[in-house]
DNA sequence: TATAAAATTAGACAAAGTCTAGAAAAGCAC
DNA sequence: GTGCTTTTCTAGACTTTGTCTAATTTTATA
């Protein structure tokens, strides 16, 4: 599924140069889906066979990101999340335990889109929706 | 409509001590409805009669929220926007320029909502259209 | 293989926000 | 009001996430 061949691929499908450094940060990205920050990356790459400094992991973020490979969320003010997922979906935020979690696309039905401010243009929709235990 | 006599019952109302320094940043961020940073408050206050240290700023801001004066909207990882109006309503927010304006309620429409994760019980629903200029 | 361009690196730096310990102000009983 | 306790405020040190820089290494290309 996500071998090393696969992972190239979509690198460059994406338009990316498959180095060392992001091919191993994306085989840990896309093995799954799931949200990490950049902190856990970092940690997770440099306890497998490659290395990658902390520039190059946040650099590789935001060019994943750019690329479209990933997507950026902010809920937590501390750290941005990067979702392995980028097919259409919304959030829950448990504002006590700090974890993300999906909420299926068919689960929220926004029937009603405001009209965007004039010479601006949409790019995305986020639907957030914050939780605490009860 | 916001005289230092209003601002006063407001924060009473919400069961917090009026000292000086919450009035006066009461008074910045009551004046309308806006979207102000932690950073631009501090400055604001600064530039007026009393002061206020950084500390107090931070406290204060994350005191009104707690007790509902104040919406904290994240949608910039670099900062956290106070927004002084708390009456339901969404949001763009505008990559390129970082300016955060408001959505009315009406504008969206939500007719079907997804269910909690079990022991849990939501704390607010948002919706950022982020927008770029075209 | 030589050369140019792109990517990686360590570590300095920046900015938002938190923490601490002492000083000042507020609340309260008398 | 006076004394006492609790709350609030303060300066500045500190933490954390993320960015920048200048030098080195890797990759692409002719």
């Amino acid at each position: 599924m996500n071998s090393r061949e696969n992972i190239v691929n979509k690198l460059k499908s994406a338009g990316v140069t498959p180095t060392t450094q992001r091919v191993e940060i994306a085989q840990i990205l896309f093995a799954r889906p799931q949200h990490l920050s950049a902190e856990q990356i970092l940690k997770m790459v440099n306890k497998g066979h490659s290395t990658a400094s902390k520039a190059t992991v946040y650099n590789t973020l935001g060019l994943f990101a750019k690329k479209g490979l990933l997507r950026e969320v902010i809920v937590d003010p501390t750290k941005i999340f990067y979702d392995s997922n980028v097919s259409r979906h919304f959030h829950f935020f448990n504002t006590d335990t700090g974890v993300l979690t999906d909420i299926p696309v068919d689960a929220i039905h926004i029937d009603k889109l405001p009209e965007l401010p004039q010479g601006t243009e949409s790019s995305g929709i986020e639907v957030i929706v914050r939780i605490k235990n009860s």
